[in-house]
DNA sequence: TTAATAACTTGCGAAATGCAAGTGAAATAA
DNA sequence: TTATTTCACTTGCATTTCGCAAGTTATTAA
């Protein structure tokens, strides 16, 4: 039988998705990016366990993409913030977002009409070129190791 | 107890979650991506158990991300290929790969130098507005349902 | 001082995952 | 032509994760 080969799979992508690769880290995230900052609300948007929560917001937490405090003002209360860490991540949400809005929203639902304030009129999210500025394409791109040993 | 509200959250996101928002499915992208096609070459790959990967496949493939077909030269093969749908996921894989890249790569192993054909210098996905090219940040964007109630 | 509230934890049944072994059809070797 | 591999799965079973309901603890509000 065959067994498992060190790949390049065995990288970013599977290290990305140790943690944040579960039914409901980008849910979460999304809740964040839209502000919300507390248990409560997010659990009450979500309708997620408080226990899977719980675990889900630790976990991201202690990867550096959320950042925990007590509200001053309230001590009861704990202050979820993206870090930078996090906030990084607000493209590939909004790609996800942007897909399922293109493939899946007419069956069941009505998909979201973004608006990037700096220009005013609706667009789309597109994963560009940092360099070019063109749309990237998996046939375009080529992948290094940092070192040597192309794929 | 808080209990599930109906939101902006339950939209494109969820659903697009409901199809690859698993352990698995972008690693399988990812290979997909690099041209992997067969469903040994991902299970040796990705060193995933058979029956999750023959069940993710049949998911995506329902969920119309791939096309599955017999090797017209071989009958025991499948070809499992990526459909448009399927391809449209490529920006959201790359942005994965480049956050694990940017944030998790030291500590575990070296991250990947990306070449785009068009350029050829090393560069890094990044997510724009379709309309002024800018790169998207959390704050700058609106989000409305297609027909009303701003967000 | 008592009652709410916020953010959890605990316990438990159900579902998903991982592992090893088996199956059936098609190709290849003898 | 028969026997052996190969490929893409399926099946059974132990382990882990998830979802739900019911606590628990620390604050704050009445």
């Amino acid at each position: 039988m065959a067994t498992k080969q060190p790949s390049v799979a065995e990288d970013s992508v599977a290290r990305t998705l140790d943690i944040v690769g579960d039914r409901w880290s980008f849910l979460i995230l999304r809740e964040a990016f839209f502000g919300v900052k507390r248990f409560e609300a997010l659990q009450a948007n979500l309708g997620i366990a408080t226990n899977v929560l719980s675990q889900r917001l630790r976990k991201l937490t202690a990867a550096g993409v959320f950042h925990r405090a007590p509200d001053p003002e309230d001590g009861r209360k704990r202050i979820y913030r993206l870090t930078e860490q996090g906030r990084d991540l607000y493209g590939v949400c909004l790609s996800l977002m942007a897909w399922g809005d293109r493939w899946l929203a007419d069956t069941e639902g009505p998909p979201l009409v973004l608006t990037h304030r700096n220009c005013g009129a609706p667009m789309q999210p597109v994963v560009v070129c940092s360099e070019c500025g063109e749309p990237l394409q998996a046939r375009e791109v080529r992948y290094r190791l940092r070192d040597a040993k192309a794929r």
